[in-house]
DNA sequence: CGCTGGCTTGATTCTATTCAATTTTCGTGG
DNA sequence: CCACGAAAATTGAATAGAATCAAGCCAGCG
């Protein structure tokens, strides 16, 4: 399954774990929240817009007109410092949504990580379409739910001290919203290594140290700078501070590097 | 205002800025969202619970039967590592939720700060309530929202390399959350100081010597070690990398310590 | 095939962490 | 109300890890 290629049919969709169907394992994963009624639906007010590679989408402040719903391709949404630094607040795939406001401008800039194709919805129409489609807005909640977990889970990965625990949680991160399908397949990035630095808080120079050790290692390995594949799961899972001490003889303190 | 007094009537409330209602300044002050009718609703399926001071309120990983909403008090939500080490994701205070859940289970835990008043909210009769209610649905959405952007916030304070750094940003947003009304007033941090290093992201050691710092440079001075007032709005904010680069003749980077 | 920009690598500097010792605060019971 | 003990907060010294700066390397692209 192509990661930024088209995924969508007959309109919008929305992407997203559902926070209050409780979960038999499979249920766990991210689906299409909308019907293809809806999607028809909001296709009705929607457009379809390119971006080149690198092209900006919107900036922080702009008066918020639209809202836009990745077809294909991937996006980075970030917020500029004073002296020029980037914060990338998450890489955006098909079906995610973006644009989010507040009091009417862009709350962050939005800029093409790959070529794209989006769906353009303006906010006056989206919003009309939600006050008459309790079902939308459901939707449009749970989807706002998924993402604002993404966002803790970012936030939690920023506070590993050691680089290598935040490449080796962002290389899960990604895995995750890329694969729908099994596990030991191989990880597309297709961000840069300066954007990885602004999203795991670390220098660039740290980024490709971090990845060297990771594969010095035996964790993972790359076909190439942009395909990555896990090897050993279960060290990056201990790296990455998400194993419950299960085995009764490890280090003292399980959220370190060696 | 009493920070964590009572400040509701007649019900659940929830409080935020609007994405979309454009911001004539005032308006991008949070405010209720709930109409009193709504609030009333919402009053028939809630009931109180009392918390006392540092008692847990729910844990991750539990089942999800109830969301929560603080009338008085102050809950943090965070998550926990393997090694024992706490992450702190927001802080909440009167007319915040909280409950946020991941296919019908708690995405992570909460506690009292203070002894707490809220009520629950059963997640069956309230998402009943929102298929009811559009509006509601709506002010959901809103708040989420507003979640959201806060999150992304405390993602960027997080990328601050400074100990300083952070801790400016961390007044700001105390501030920005208490403040309701006029600027030059006390902030009230009810919270320890290692729950501010597990939210800031550093050690406790190096919040209070960042605390130091600040109150060295006249930053900031303190009534005792949970009231802390802002002097030096200016040199706070050039810290806190919140500042266009106004004056023209800055050092080259803002956004580093002195 | 060469050029340009991104990536990697090395050496140094700097900051926060860690660990430990000390002081302060706060809750408890006398 | 005061005194005590325990937990929290501060401070100091040593260490470890990442940032920075600069130099070389590689890859993709014209």
């Amino acid at each position: 399954m192509p990661v930024g290629g088209s995924t969508q049919r007959g309109g919008p969709g929305i992407r997203a774990v559902d926070p209050w169907l409780l979960g038999n394992e499979s249920e766990s994963r991210s689906h299409q929240l909308l019907s293809d009624e809806e999607r028809a639906h909001l296709a009705a007010i929607a457009s379809i817009i390119r971006f080149k590679k690198h092209e900006q989408i919107y900036s922080e402040g702009e008066p918020a007109e639209a809202i836009f719903n990745v077809i294909s391709g991937v996006i980075k949404v970030y917020k500029t410092a004073p002296d020029g630094g980037e914060h990338i607040s998450a890489f955006l795939y098909p079906e995610d949504l973006c644009g989010l406001s507040e009091a009417g401008r862009y709350a962050n800039s939005a800029r093409a990580v790959t070529a794209v194709t989006a769906y353009s919805l303006p906010v006056s129409a989206f919003r009309r379409e939600l006050s008459k489609d309790a079902d939308l807005e459901l939707h449009v909640i749970v989807k706002l739910c998924h993402d604002l977990r993404e966002e803790q889970r970012h936030a939690f990965l920023l506070t590993q001290r050691h680089a290598v625990a935040k490449l080796a949680m962002f290389a899960q991160l990604q895995e995750r919203v890329q694969s729908a399908a099994v596990q030991p397949a191989e990880i597309y990035l297709p961000m840069n290594r300066s954007d990885i630095a602004d999203y795991v808080g670390i220098s660039p120079a740290a980024v490709s140290r971090a990845f060297r050790d990771l594969e010095a290692q035996r964790i993972i390995t790359h076909r190439d700078r942009r395909h990555i594949r896990i090897i050993d799961r279960e060290a990056l899972e201990d790296l990455a501070c998400n194993r419950a001490t299960k085995a009764p003889s490890r280090r003292s303190s399980d959220c370190r590097g060696p």
